[in-house]
RNA sequence: GCCCUCAUCGUCUAGCGGCCCAGGACGCCGCCCUUUCAAGGCGGUAGCACGGGUUCGAAUCCCGUUGGGGGCACCA
């Protein structure tokens, strides 16, 4: 459906890190904005000034960036703080409507004379006329009879019974907006017409299409989309699960993944396709085929994905795409012994062996490090048997042999067939010696590049710690 | 408790009445390749929640049950 008209928005709130959920919501939101020629509006709900934090707006730009939504992407942003006066007209109209009216009961009171936590307002200050006065909170009069239709892209038509939505608080007893108004407000402002968010807000909905109708506007279109759960089904929250975008992207999972990754959860591109060029996704994807159960974040797969995307990048991408790590602060070597040519000699070997850039560290550190982190258990259960003359005959052999991997492997090889010993057990002591670990890139090409000097060091110092 | 909502392999999904004794992917298992580990190749494991209808025919439509999820604030 193409239509300029059409306008959505994300709508965040700047009280937290921004979690995958949230990545989930833009990308809808963008996606169906591109593909209908509309626009997107990001608006921040900063509303709640005890919660809000200034970073946290940053961190929501940054986060949108990274997932390739520039700034050029969106109209805004702007911020709900700035339409107070807009907000206090519609609840002003409301009240002298005659569809709102102030209440002074406590929430204590309420369940008192409800005898349940869970009933709801009744409507006690419905008919007694109060006047504004300080502490009086204002509450919107829902309809008695009748119900209340959301049309939701995802959902069909969700229908509520008005006599079930209790009479909402519209505004505190401070005077200041409730977020069901200000949102509504905000939305009619900014003439969106398609609201897409999380499924957690789909009770809300009947609310505030009744607010919109109480405005006098036409209600938009709704799409509620699945929420994300955890292992056990339960929705990820950022206390028990990791959430945060941020750590995902600090781990060293590429955007790209990251997002085609969050599409795939509820919806399925043409074919049997799950890696697909973002384009193509842009073209495809409909809010109609959205699946409205909750998916579940596996990580496992997310990781999966990632290695596919990360064995796609050219060699030179792959390079510039670990160089965060190589030179940051998670480097466990000095700064100046690391060496760009000396990664870039091993680069493509280590490409197909990570699964998150950060994992290149552990790859790569024998190289840049004096003296590597030995993996004790390793030790153990290589240096075993003819470990010891194994390495002896291996510094013999490498002080001669001339140093290029096809050499060093054809020179050990036969040093572990005069003990009848196949390669792949005849390597393990060296790789121990030289890179402190059982696992990792292939051996001679990492003695090569690592040169003999510091290869026979290894091997003779690890001779010495084994009498 | 009340309201809403959902239901295909362990997980994410394809399927929109016959093409399905259900296809792909992740995971897991096995084999091949192999200097470890990966990557890659090949193969395997496993599912239409249950019960009624409707229909010549149901994973696909309807009803119920069961199970899951969300919500029930002067938070957003």
């Amino acid at each position: 459906m193409v239509d300029p008209a059409i306008r959505v928005r994300f709508a965040p709130s700047p009280t937290g890190m921004f979690h995958v959920g949230n990545a989930r919501s833009v990308l809808f939101n963008w996606v169906f904005a591109r593909q209908s020629g509309g626009t997107m509006v990001l608006r921040i709900e900063d509303t709640d000034a005890a919660r809000n934090r200034p970073e946290w707006v940053q961190g929501i730009l940054d986060a949108m960036a990274w997932l390739g939504i520039g700034p050029d992407e969106y109209e805004g942003p702007l911020f709900q703080s700035d339409y107070a006066p807009q907000h206090q007209e519609a609840i002003d109209r409301l009240l002298s409507a005659g569809l709102a009216y102030y209440c002074d009961c406590t929430r204590e009171q309420v369940v008192a004379r409800t005898g349940s936590e869970h009933k709801g307002y009744d409507g006690f200050c419905r008919d007694r006329g109060l006047a504004a006065g300080d502490g009086r909170a204002v509450r919107f009069r829902t309809p008695d009879e009748g119900v209340t239709t959301v049309v939701d892209l995802v959902r069909g038509k969700p229908t509520f019974e008005n006599a079930l939505i209790e009479d909402f608080v519209i505004a505190r007893g401070d005077g200041s907006p409730v977020f069901l108004l200000a949102n509504v407000v905000d939305d009619m402002i900014m003439r969106i017409t398609h609201v897409m968010r999380a499924e957690e807000h789909l009770p809300n909905a009947p609310k505030q299409q009744l607010l919109w109708e109480a405005l006098g506007a036409e209600p938009p279109i709704w799409a509620h989309a699945p929420i994300l759960v955890n292992e056990k089904r339960q929705k990820l929250s950022k206390r028990r699960d990791r959430v945060a975008l941020e750590d995902f992207r600090a781990e060293g999972y590429l955007a790209e993944a990251m997002r085609n990754y969050l599409m795939l959860l509820g919806w399925a591109p043409s074919g049997d396709r799950e890696i697909v060029p973002w384009d193509d996704i842009v073209a495809e994807f409909r809010l109609e085929d959205v699946n409205p159960s909750p998916a579940f974040f596996d990580v496992k797969k997310l990781r999966a994905f990632n290695g596919e995307y990360i064995r796609a990048l050219p060699l030179d991408e792959f390079i510039a795409a670990c160089q965060p790590w190589l030179r940051g602060e998670a480097a466990v070597w000095a700064p100046e012994d690391y060496d760009e040519r000396v990664f870039a000699a091993v680069a493509e070997l280590a490409q197909t062996r990570v699964g998150v850039l950060s994992e290149i560290l552990l790859m790569v550190d024998f190289l840049f490090l004096d003296q590597p982190a030995l993996d004790e258990a390793a030790w153990a259960k290589v240096m075993t048997g003819d470990a010891r003359v194994l390495l002896e005959a291996a510094v013999d052999a490498y002080q001669q042999v001339e140093w290029r991997a096809e050499a060093l492997k054809t020179a050990l090889e036969a040093i572990g067939a005069q003990r009848g010993l196949k390669l792949g057990k005849a390597q393990a002591p060296v790789r121990v010696a030289v890179t402190g670990r059982s696992v990792g890139l292939p051996l001679f090409e990492s003695l090569e590049v690592l040169g003999r000097e510091r290869t026979l060091a290894r091997l003779r110092a690890a001779l010495d710690r084994l009498t």
